[in-house]
DNA sequence: TGTACCGATGTTTTT
DNA sequence: CATCGGTACA
């Protein structure tokens, strides 16, 4: 295929900045990888001089394949990967001047809770005022913004609560410290904070990295925004693609002005709008841009595709999120009656819970299906373990990792006998594990407890002594045997157990198919130099804390997909189904009183329609249960978004009680008063879908918990819910928004 | 110390 | 509703 003028133009491009704002399916990929091939074959770089930064590493691996097609194994040399792992890198090869120790471990999200909570306790700070996760999430996001603790304290001012916070990051920031760990934030902070004082590191870069290309650059933050600058000063050759439409990562740090301010932060950037979308139908395209066409404050541009108009959207009413999902199977079945695969079809949703009642229908209808997302393997309680008891092997002062793992499987220490020992430690400033020893010996603990103590310093050392060089498949099974652990589990003998087991097991595979990195093979050999080449074991822990639910997607698979519409970025899928598409769902509830989030679920919307290429479907229900109590949800308001002339509207509900109905969706049925054509399986109400069949129509019979039952005398959609006037039995007529008196059809 | 149960409590999205 | 955290018991 050749390249359009656009992507054309993108790719000669070579010096100075560039801003690629490329809008979905527009074949950005394709652009990045002949770019970056004509920068190596012009002899304008050499493979080694570029630096390509991706959203997800499975994209790394994709560009890096794909480049690699083009110009050969010299691809290998390029650096390419995510923030999180290049910067990784970065630290790997320069930790001592970052002020971080030569082992340091990165901490993920749970390590980083359980550590905020310490910091709370130590700070005798009470949680039920401050809660951890807020704490944390404060933190993360002055880290994005590159504000270290100090720089916090004083931006605060004498807000009372942001005080209690920095006091709690200036803390949590020691302890990270002493404990040789970096968090997410760091990662990205502190190389910032390295280029900032370190000027011949930052030659070094400049040097090495001539070029860089940034994919997704409206999802990243200031510090990532610094890092590119520091780099760039030097050449200027930056090249960014991005699309603001798509940026749906504000809630994580993400600064959209980054984008929006290319050409003011990089002068005489050149510009290059690609907006031939290679994707999607006609009518997929019309409509998503239709939705996202009610924000403000966009960069202007029009996407179109080439493609025919293909068959219209369809909007699927259904009576509740049972019926969502069998609507949804049925369409899904009819069509690979028709010849499709179940990997063509993906199914998005706004929250992970949402994929429950998909996955009984599906299992119950025998749909193979993969979910991505929600607890992710590494996150799983048993394989944090394990990788507690790896994170203690590398490092006997790393507390979590061993506070952990001292009770698992339970050895008798319980919280009375950990705690005595933490204060211990702390009050001599030893690690808890250098801790042990003296405090059994001065009598800290009794008997049973000493022993056990005792037992498992022993088992920790015995492992360490043997070698942490060696092959990882050999360390991780004395682990899992010297420990105890799998013994533990084995005995147990439960579905819960053996299902753990199950996932020690993959844990194992896992480890085995890990190839450590012999230096350069990578492709982003040392850095600056002092790099050493870590222990497989701490290569391994580097990359698992760093793996992103998007990693794991394989779209060979011949299931169904689902996931949750951030993760679906970058994904595309012949049919796709977004459920839920209702308000307080999608958008979401949290973001209906925030303008700029409302915008930023829009743009998800539009992300998400976009992943199409031949059918999408947009489903609603109108009851739905949601922390065990039913719901009326209303239609979310971007399905009133849509150009009616592209859209086709089914029903699916429950006519009769007599017998269970299964839904059968006729094909069309035009109707004559406008271009918008309706479907409906039991064909006999005209009335628009929000008010079909919905309980909260006018002349309605409901109940109110205090009111006790009542008639509907109007209904009106407002964003809040359903504004409904109802007269009670006394007679007298209440005005409330449905959702929230919790009212329910009588 | 470990387990069983209780009630309260809170839910977006995640590198 | 389901998970968490706390409290009461064995």
């Amino acid at each position: 295929m050749e390249l359009n003028p656009a992507q054309q133009q993108a790719v000669e491009h070579v010096e100075g900045p560039l801003l690629i704002l490329a809008g979905p399916g527009s074949g950005k990929t394709r652009v990045l990888v002949h770019r970056i091939a004509r920068l190596i074959e012009t002899g304008a770089a050499y493979p080694s001089q570029i630096l390509a930064v991706t959203f997800t590493n499975k994209a790394a691996d994709e560009m890096r394949r794909r480049t690699e097609a083009l110009v050969g194994p010299r691809a290998r040399e390029i650096s390419m990967g995510t923030f999180h792992s290049v910067c990784l890198r970065i630290l790997r090869g320069n930790a001592e001047a970052a002020g971080l120790s030569e082992r340091f471990v990165v901490y993920d999200d749970a390590d980083q809770l359980a550590l905020i909570k310490e910091c709370l306790a130590d700070l005798d700070i009470d949680k039920d005022r401050l809660p951890p996760r807020s704490a944390l999430e404060r933190i993360s996001r002055a880290k994005d913004a590159c504000q270290g603790p100090e720089e916090f304290a004083a931006a605060v001012a004498d807000n009372p609560y942001l005080e209690r916070v920095s006091r709690i990051y200036t803390r949590y920031q020691r302890r990270l410290a002493e404990l040789q760990a970096a968090d997410f934030g760091d990662l990205i902070r502190l190389v910032v904070k390295l280029l900032d004082s370190d000027s011949r590191l930052r030659e070094a870069l400049q040097r090495r990295w001539r070029f860089m290309l940034v994919d997704e650059y409206q999802d990243t933050n200031r510090a990532q925004y610094k890092l590119l600058a520091h780099i760039a000063s030097a050449h200027r050759n930056i090249c960014v693609v991005g699309d603001d439409d798509q940026s749906v990562y504000r809630w994580r740090g993400a600064d959209i002005e980054n984008i929006l301010r290319f050409e003011h932060d990089f002068h005489g950037a050149a510009v290059v709008r690609l907006e031939q979308n290679y994707r999607s139908t006609g009518a997929i395209v019309a409509a998503a841009s239709a939705v996202v066409a009610g924000n403000a404050g966009r960069k202007p541009k029009e996407i179109w595709t080439a493609r025919e108009k293909g068959r219209r959207v369809s909007i699927l009413s259904c009576e509740s999120e049972r019926r969502e999902a069998e609507a949804v199977a049925a369409r899904i079945s009819a069509a690979v009656q028709r010849g499709r695969k179940l990997r063509d079809f993906a199914v998005f949703y706004r929250t992970n819970a949402q994929s429950r009642p998909l996955e009984e229908v599906f299992r119950r209808q025998g749909l193979q299906y993969r979910i991505y997302g929600g607890i992710r393997f590494y996150e799983r309680a048993e394989v944090k373990d394990v990788l507690a008891y790896l994170r203690l092997l590398l490092d006997r002062s790393d507390d979590i990792a061993l506070l952990r793992v001292i009770n698992v499987p339970a050895r008798g220490l319980g919280k009375t006998t950990v705690d005595r020992l933490k204060s211990f430690a702390a009050e001599r400033s030893l690690s808890v594990f250098e801790a042990i020893t003296p405090f059994v010996e001065s009598g800290g603990a009794r008997g049973a407890q000493s022993k056990q103590l005792i037992e498992f310093r022993d088992a920790i050392q015995t492992i360490g002594y043997n070698g942490m060089d060696r092959p990882l498949p050999a360390i991780l099974h004395e682990v899992l045997t010297r420990t105890g652990y799998v013994e533990a589990l084995a005995k147990e003998s439960t579905i819960e157990s053996e299902a753990r087991l199950e996932n020690i097991n993959e844990l194992v595979a896992a480890v085995e198919e890990f190839m450590p990195a012999a230096d350069t093979a990578a492709g982003m050999s040392s850095v600056a130099s002092r790099e050493k080449a870590s222990p497989p074991l701490a290569q391994f822990l580097d990359q698992v804390a760093l793996v992103s639910d998007a990693d794991a997607v394989d779209e060979t698979q011949g299931a169904i997909t689902m996931m949750t519409l951030h993760i679906a970025k970058g994904l595309e899928f012949p049919c796709v189904f977004m459920v839920g598409m209702e308000e307080g769902l999608f958008p979401h509830a949290r973001s209906l009183d925030d303008p700029d989030e409302l915008e930023e679920e829009r743009r998800l919307c539009y992300v998400g329609m976009t992943r199409a290429m031949d059918e999408l479907s947009l489903a609603h229900a109108f009851r739905r249960s949601i922390f065990g109590s039913e719901r009326y949800n209303v239609a979310s308001r971007f399905l009133d978004e849509l150009p009616a002339e592209h859209v086709d509207r089914e029903s699916s509900f429950v006519v009769s009680r007599s017998s269970i109905v299964k839904p059968v969706f006729k094909i069309h049925e035009p109707r004559t008063t406008n271009d918008e054509r309706r479907t409906t399986d039991f064909e006999f109400d005209q009335r628009p879908p929000e008010e079909q069949a919905s309980p909260l129509a006018k002349g309605c019979r409901v109940h109110h918990p205090q009111f006790g039952p009542g008639v509907i005398t109007s209904c009106e959609r407002t964003s809040a819910g359903h504004k409904v006037a109802v007269r009670f039995q006394d007679g007298e007529v209440k005005k409330l928004i449905a959702e929230f008196a919790g009212l329910t059809p009588a």
